[in-house]
DNA sequence: GTGAAAGCGCTAACAT
DNA sequence: ATGTTAGCGCTTTCAC
């Protein structure tokens, strides 16, 4: 059962047996399969846990993400796909996925995974912009520790990101409205602690003001990216749309869109007709609701593989440091299909 | 940084150190706090690695999952919800989690884990009942290798098991519509390598027989648990309510309840209204449709919880077997919300 | 109560 | 091309 007895019964040293299993060093074709045979017998796999403390390497890629109570804070559709693109890709490469769920009220001790020689590198998801979160990233940064952040970015650091181009994303959003005539877009963005959340306002301005519109601050609403947080503006909006204040809105997320036109249609306003709607994320909720929402689809698949796989190359040689943007692409259904009725 | 500097700093030797940091054997107090100055003061964090080599337990809870390409074999609530119910309660336990993915085409190669000492016990999410697994699986179990299948029976096999009570789940959906006054219930199931369809069926015949209405096996339709294959239904279901031939469906899960729902209406058919529809899982989206879709609820998270804290059990003492199966739970909504018109 | 030393199963440098 | 040996950083007996 251990690599002594393999050794012997192939009648070679160990170290012969290691550099056999491990493809290194030169060995005689006839030994090799010698080594080989008797391992095969002996039904002899090497411990990973000697090889890896051996080498100092824990072969592991942590995965770092917020347990919030019960308000998932990602949608698990976007949590699902983030983590089969990174879990595909580490695999891939032969790493093992170490999953490190932190409950709200932990303190955040990423440093401590990488003394401990848990992981040897590290993706946090769902990171904020709080003191206490730029605090414990810095602390890796200086301490050398590879890890890489997925959909937030961190004004004024050199952090490892992954992320979508939301600001694009919003920007044809407001332009696809813009074509069909809709001129009072409303905003439902989310909290300010995720860059994204900046961005895709960013990418709202901008999109009004292309498309010859005007940029007013009041058009602006903030939800927190659930459902409820978007059921409860359908008031104020039902009120601006009957005001004929607001003829579209778009959603910093599907949750908000999808809670936000629950509420309209409780108020009789009909999404797709009486006003247009647009989501982000593209979850499955999109393809469920009546009508099916119009949302800006984001690679979150590709997204996991990109941090998975330009993280592991920063082991190797630090200086492959990155800011990947993906694409995004805005999917059209029927909650923005109507062209807006002109007024005079 | 290491260990024999803290040991100098304090004063002490190695071994003490260790005495120290771990609680274990008697220690002066005076020695003890000069331990833990040094430890602190060098910022000194024993290697969970090395610690576990020489313990010869990984630490590690492993979490197995096939990837099934695109068609997500689960949906991602419930994976979420599993995942993170066994994530929080490995951690409250001491143990890491390591995910696991399996493509499609891989071996399963299960007991390799064990004897490259990479888990101490792992969960077998999404198991079917097919040959290669069922003996994947007895491997696991003739190396008393400790792991346990989530929402996943072996008739025949003394697995350790944690499932939801699937049967008594669908029986009640059935009663449910016979009480309101539906006598023609038909049932769209999922495919028979999931233990959860044939329970899902028992529990469907019970109730018919229960209620006082004769099963006939031709009410009982087949798909393959996604919205596609609800939605193919949907021609078929159609006709069988035009013909008066049904009244009710019963879906085994809430995304071919949702594709089924979205057909009909398509057809011009009223769930809810025209037919009573009712879902298992009670995920996010049977509160997306419209009308909100009635659904079996299962406690994913308990689930998942419950599988970690029992396999762990099983380690210190591998008698303790176990085949938990908890209460599901029937949340009525508006598709099912209508009394059944009554025919004379 | 504390120290010395063996051993966990592997890798890798060095020797042959 | 292969064997020998010294670690890797910790736990744990066994002395003292």
């Amino acid at each position: 059962m251990h690599r002594k007895e393999v050794a012997k019964l192939a009648g070679v040293s160990e170290a012969t047996v290691s550099r056999v299993l491990n493809g290194v060093g030169p060995v005689k074709e006839e030994t090799r399969k010698r080594v080989m045979e008797a391992a095969q017998q002996l039904n002899y796999v090497p411990s990973a846990l000697a090889q890896r403390f051996a080498l100092r390497r824990s072969g592991n890629l942590g995965v770092i993400l917020p347990m919030l109570p019960k308000v998932n804070l990602f949608s698990t559709f976007y949590f699902s796909e983030v983590l089969s693109g990174i879990g595909i890709t580490a695999k891939q490469r032969g790493y093992d996925l170490l999953m490190l769920f932190r409950e709200p009220d932990e303190p955040r001790d990423y440093v401590n995974l990488f003394r401990t020689q848990k992981v040897d590198a590290c993706i946090v998801l769902g990171a904020q912009d709080v003191p206490n979160e730029r605090a414990a990233l810095a602390e890796l940064q200086d301490g050398r520790h590879p890890f890489c952040l997925v959909n937030q970015r961190f004004d004024g650091e050199s952090f490892n990101t992954v992320d979508a181009d939301h600001q694009m994303g919003s920007c044809q959003a407001v332009k696809h409205l813009a074509e069909r005539g809709f001129k009072r877009i409303l905003f439902l963005n989310g909290p300010a602690v995720y860059s994204n959340s900046l961005d895709r306002l960013d990418g709202y301005r901008q999109g009004i003001e292309e498309a010859g519109l005007t940029y007013d601050r009041s058009m602006v609403l903030v939800g927190n990216y659930s459902r409820k947080s978007g059921y409860k503006q359908a008031e104020a909006v039902a009120w601006l749309i009957r005001e004929g204040r607001t003829d579209a809105v778009i959603a910093a997320n599907d949750r908000m869109a999808i809670g936000l036109l629950q509420g309209l249609k409780e108020l009789g306003i009909q999404v797709g007709k009486d006003v247009a709607l647009i989501g982000c994320d593209d979850s499955d909720g999109a393809r469920l609701t009546d009508p099916p929402l119009s949302s800006i689809q984001v690679p979150f698949y590709e997204v996991g593989c990109a941090a998975a796989s330009r993280l592991l190359d920063t082991i190797s040689d630090p200086r492959n440091s990155f800011a990947v943007k993906l694409p995004v692409k805005l999917i059209e259904r029927a909650s923005s299909a109507a062209v807006a009725f002109t007024e005079s």
